[in-house]
DNA sequence: TAAATATAGTAAAAGGTTTTACTATATTTA
DNA sequence: TAAATATAGTAAAACCTTTTACTATATTTA
């Protein structure tokens, strides 16, 4: 129950002024070595800590980040956040977190929450609709960038996966291995990354003169249930007989796409090849292992929060127009085995 | 670029004190509806956030909970982070995330740094070598709850699953499928969790009368990579022959083990059963099933949260001796079919 | 009608820190 | 020796909010 010492107390126990203790533990002003040493002696014998919200209120710095993400407890946002945090300790920063689960009222919810002078940054995984919040943050001044997803248009940094690349590297290793008759399997939902991975499918179709047709692409509903999604990607399977291969375009669809195939008794890849955006041990160890996208997630993240840090340090830099798109790699596993 | 407004600027918007508006916004005084009305619009207009700095040094609440976790990218503790945000938000409040990585001197700066009157309560993965820390939380007046593990004989409230019982359920279900050769892998570090899920294996043992082999357990160093680890595991198996099933501590050491009886090309469940802690995708769809301990996550985060919520809003009942142990569910699935 | 009470509102202090502008010595320079 | 400068330190304002103790009317009560 002891109270907490302050700069007054240790001003006091010194003979010493506010100012001169202050000047000390900020490294600042123009203070003996003699008096250096007892206050900073004091201080630690009294385990003196600065209180972060004075000193937030008179400095205008929070020194905490604001994290968005769509869900922190899935694969991808987990191993983003755990490095996002890893770095910005480094720095000094901590990290507050909120879950969107990809819902646009949550989403602004969160954002406002976040902006009473609470975060001196932010990393957000965008969301359609997202954009006048966002914007508002940074007219405010408060450095933001965009993970995983990016505002078409709108002048943000922001750091992905080069989406359609990957996908295309996907088609094409399908192609090479002499499967032509592929299906694509995404979430019916507003998200560029989405949009940029069946752009990878349509393109590289194209590239390669294979007609694209419209019910080899299935679009689940975004909130349905599991064991309904499993039904769904089925149906899709047996009504789509034709079809020598699927791509998955999230983890998460590939998981689905694997129960549905183990249900169908079908066999991978005799029956069907596969592959799915994003790795995990599941791929690696489901038999026949399953070809997949692996995300450079470390990369995504330390290019994010240092982007972010960067600004925080120095915000005289424009990094407006930082734009990456980090390459990902093909894990080519049995599920993709020569036809 | 705007400066943010302030209830200085609101008061003098509606030509009235800064106490009024004060007392408007928080719904205190006695302030007539006319005024009220007049104050809650302007502020609306223009946008009026509280700064959550200057409320928190007056008020020296934070709104903000710390949880201090070993990895907040693992299945496990990003599922409780979810549920604990969740909840958090409910009552407006906030959380900051740290990763220990099971390292005692992360988690004491990791401990150190939250404190510093920025944080109101705690929920905090505990690490033996941890106990003065987190005890001078307490004596600080700061409530904490303990999350997936406690500190024996220290009275600091805290929810984790029913270690020992779920061992004992899994190593039942052994032995009711007719398997009396039972090994045991888990991690060579001290962690009270870990210590009572051996406990499990050792006393249902004793309890079927079969006498325990101390080559049968395998306990891995903490710090060994995925390939050393496999590699060791196979070593394992090879010297112990003789073993019908093997139970696994956590959810990684079964992935692990699925690895390694893969590369030794045993059958599951013929040549060896298996049962690990912690169900996951992979386990349910990976041939022919591997059976597991689910744990109850949302439980356990939900009870955890609300604990601390109870204490945040009304620190007077005393919940030191709130210690909740958490039955978990046994999925059985083929890699522990009857012999 | 005088006293008591209810109503509506406010001034000012406090919370802990940073920072600007300043003072009072001591030392150097011309 | 007088003036200039360097050295070591400080007083007080500011950041924005909450809250206590108070005032000035208006209304009710006896």
């Amino acid at each position: 129950m002891k109270k907490t010492v302050s700069i007054k107390d240790i001003a006091k126990l010194t003979d010493s002024s506010i100012t001169t203790v202050s000047f000390v533990l900020n490294g600042k002003g123009r203070i003996s070595e003699a008096t250096r040493k007892k206050i900073l002696d004091v201080a630690e014998k009294n385990g003196y800590q600065a209180n972060r919200m004075a000193v937030g209120l008179r400095t205008g710095v929070s020194k905490v980040i604001g994290l968005v993400v769509e869900n922190i407890g899935g694969h991808f946002f987990g191993a983003l956040a755990k490095v996002i945090e890893e770095e910005a300790e480094k720095h000094g920063y901590r990290i507050i977190y909120c879950s969107t689960n990809n819902d646009i009222q949550k989403g602004r919810e969160v954002i406002k929450m976040l902006s009473q002078q609470l975060v001196d940054g932010y990393i957000i995984t965008p969301l359609k609709g997202l954009e006048d919040e966002v914007l508002a943050l940074t007219t405010n001044n408060k450095p933001v960038v965009l993970i995983d997803g990016y505002f078409p248009g709108l002048n943000i940094p922001h750091v992905l996966v080069d989406n359609t690349g990957s996908v295309v590297n996907g088609i094409n290793c399908f192609i090479k291995e002499g499967y032509k008759k592929i299906g694509f399997v995404t979430v019916d939902i507003e998200l560029v990354q989405l949009t940029e991975r069946l752009q990878g499918y349509s393109d590289t179709l194209k590239q390669n003169n294979i007609k694209e047709v419209k019910k080899n692409i299935l679009k689940l509903p975004f909130d349905i249930d599991k064991y309904n999604a499993v039904e769904v990607i089925k149906n899709y399977i047996l009504k789509n007989k034709n079809l020598d291969a699927i791509f998955f375009a999230t983890n998460y669809l590939g998981i689905l796409g694997l129960q549905a195939l183990k249900e169908l008794k079908l066999s991978i890849p005799d029956d069907i090849a596969v592959i799915s955006f994003d790795d995990n041990e599941l791929f690696d160890l489901y038999p026949p292992g399953i070809t997949s996208i692996k995300q450079p997630t470390y990369e995504i993240a330390k290019s994010a929060i240092d982007i972010l840090l960067s600004q925080l340090m120095d915000n005289k830099t424009d990094i407006s127009d930082l734009k990456l798109q980090i390459p990902s790699t093909i894990i080519e596993r049995g599920s993709t085995r020569a036809k």
